[in-house]
DNA sequence: AAAATTAAAGTCAATTAAAGTCAAACAGGA
DNA sequence: TCCTGTTTGACTTTAATTGACTTTAATTTT
């Protein structure tokens, strides 16, 4: 078995003993392990990311830590579908349609729509290319729209 | 946890029951919490700061002290304030010790709070190279607020 | 009153403890 | 073979801790 695999594993059963929740040292996790502590980021990165249902937080320096929330999938919801169906890219026009349509059906308030729009604005993305706006626009959806659902 | 969050959490309590304004004799305090007198000095520098809301003043000598006091505006000259504050360009670390901050004072709820990190974190901004994402986030985190202040 | 002593807080650089980044090397399957 | 995903390690950045040394203020002594 691939060392990704035993770590996605290992991570799985911290998050399910813990009740959603996996907090570790990467150092530690990688010794554990018999791995080398990048090996434990890229598992993250390619395994635990947003659009996959899970949110990462992390801190550098003395006590520093790793933390992985697991979002409900048991119940698998319209903004977690809505995350996996944005592609990499987004227009403007088209995150404007599903913000107000996730308004109107309640599923956002109105001022977390009206937030997510500011975040997404071309006023806000104006430092960056036209060319690169939709990429980074996608990106920026995405992990509002986790953020949204996970935090209630 | 960490020797910095029970220093910090110390003063916090301190500052709750004495209605916003912590005076203490950094020595005694170290004593009390088992440091040496200079982690009490770098908590201070780094959690208490003026951005973040507080006044600090001392005293050296025979009698020193040191007192905290928090100062508060209203929340939307605070904004304002915030949003004008920014410059160019913002990196994650200060983005978040401001969200933070804005969290604790109730200037923004906890949900806010999270959502506009969510939209500022490196996650999000992936797809922009590391030395455009300062302009960026400072940017989106600057229309945020203004989206917070007119929505409230 | 001046000087010496003592009792504070301030500063700063070194050390330690973590996570992040990135590119090169590698492995296995289409 | 070639492509994709994996593994590794060198290097970077960030954060916390500590202690030696400096500065300032009050108190005591001469």
């Amino acid at each position: 078995m691939r060392m990704t695999d035993s770590v996605v594993n290992y991570i799985l059963s911290l998050l399910e003993s813990e009740h959603g929740c996996a907090e570790f040292r990467r150092n530690e996790l990688a010794e554990t392990m018999g791995c080398v502590p990048s090996q434990i980021s890229y598992v993250i990165s390619s395994r635990f990311t947003p659009e996959q249902g899970y949110l990462v937080e992390s801190r550098r320096g003395g006590g520093g830590y790793i933390r992985i929330t697991r979002i409900q999938r048991d119940a698998p919801t319209l903004l977690m579908h809505l995350v996996n169906s944005i592609g990499e890219s987004l227009d403007g026009a088209s995150a404007g349609v599903i913000l107000r349509n996730l308004a109107e059906r309640k599923v956002l308030s109105l001022r977390d729509a009206h937030l997510m729009a500011a975040a997404i604005s071309d006023r806000a993305l104006a430092s960056v290319p036209q060319e690169q706006r939709d990429t980074l626009r996608a990106g920026i959806l995405k992990n509002l729209l986790m953020a949204a659902y996970s935090a209630t």
